[in-house]
DNA sequence: CATTGCCCCGATAGCTTG
DNA sequence: CAAGCTATCGGGGCAATG
């Protein structure tokens, strides 16, 4: 059991909140210190509509949008609105401080209404940033295509899709769900040949290779990797479909049913043939 | 055929522990 | 402080859907 899991399973358990159990209406608020955020996040207005609207850059121009921004300034603590020279927009987050919170502190208004898409927004995926931007009014982030605006935009609410069934806490993916599982099922499919360690996530892994038995990955910037095949009932990996088939069919039929029924059999990258994962052989108990 | 949702990925931040 | 663990989130492939 990970260390810093059994620490941080005591604030789940002092939430002890079922997302299955609540309708999607009622899972938006989570009571977050008001010492935790800026000022200028409590005075957001309850009732505003763009609160979490986005649009485009095309769409400022339109007159009802012209207003809506002008609210906007009013309300967000966009570096423009503010005058905080020092203000960076969330785009920024991944290298330099985040602006509204601590990072996996979700934020909250309360009263969230449902993100405002613009009207032509499904128009305008995949259209080029050049031809179009498209910028969360949230946090200023602006993307290139609807589609990615849209699943940003959930990431500001605490609307969550998928539960873990074994403390409650709520994912807006569904891998990433599965992910979290194994930190209560002990599945770790990522084992390091050089030692008896084992990581739940791939980066760990590599993390620990590169620290400890200096081995560096040699993959490009962002390559895939090959799939690997785990199951999540015993931690067993293979590398191909088939291989994770006939292991579900020889002990888990119960666990092959569920699978088919959803279309899916559950796929995780291997680290190639540089890997030092041990597809073959199951490392948890079985 | 365009759009959407699902699934999976990697990169990275922030945390705890020794 | 290093190592390890977990969560977050943007990118992208692909199949389903209207």
């Amino acid at each position: 059991m990970p260390r810093a899991f059994l620490v941080k399973k005591v604030n789940i358990a002092a939430e002890k909140r079922s997302w299955s159990e609540i309708p999607d209406s009622a899972r938006g608020d989570v009571y977050i210190p008001e010492s935790v955020f800026p000022p200028y996040l409590h005075e957001v207005s309850e009732g505003s509509i763009a609160e979490f609207s986005c649009f485009t850059t095309a769409q400022k121009n339109n007159t009802f949008l012209q207003v809506q921004s002008h609210v906007l300034s009013a309300q967000l603590p966009s570096s423009a609105a503010q005058g905080h020279p020092d203000h960076k927009p969330e785009c920024h987050m991944r290298t330099q401080r985040r602006p509204y919170s601590h990072s996996k502190i979700k934020i909250t208004t309360g009263n969230m209404p449902s993100p405002v898409i613009p009207d032509n927004a499904n128009k305008l995926a995949d259209i080029p940033p050049a031809a179009s931007v498209l910028s969360c009014q949230v946090c200023q982030k602006t993307f290139t295509t609807a589609r990615m605006l849209k699943r940003h935009v959930k990431c500001h609410s605490e609307t969550k899709k998928y539960s873990c069934e074994h403390c409650g806490k709520g994912f807006n993916d569904a891998f990433d769900l599965k992910r979290h599982v194994r930190t209560h099922t002990g599945v770790r499919p990522y084992k390091c040949t050089l030692c008896v360690k084992a990581f739940t996530q791939r980066c760990s892994l590599e993390s620990h290779l590169r620290k400890i038995h200096a081995v560096t990955q040699q993959y490009a910037y962002k390559e895939r990797r090959d799939k690997l095949y785990v199951c999540e009932e015993c931690g067993l990996t293979a590398q191909t479909r088939n291989g994770l088939q006939n292991h579900l069919l020889a002990g888990h039929a119960q666990r092959l049913i569920m699978t088919k029924n959803n279309h899916k059999l559950t796929g995780y990258t291997s680290g190639g043939n540089t890997s030092p994962c041990s597809p073959e052989t199951p490392h948890i108990k079985c």
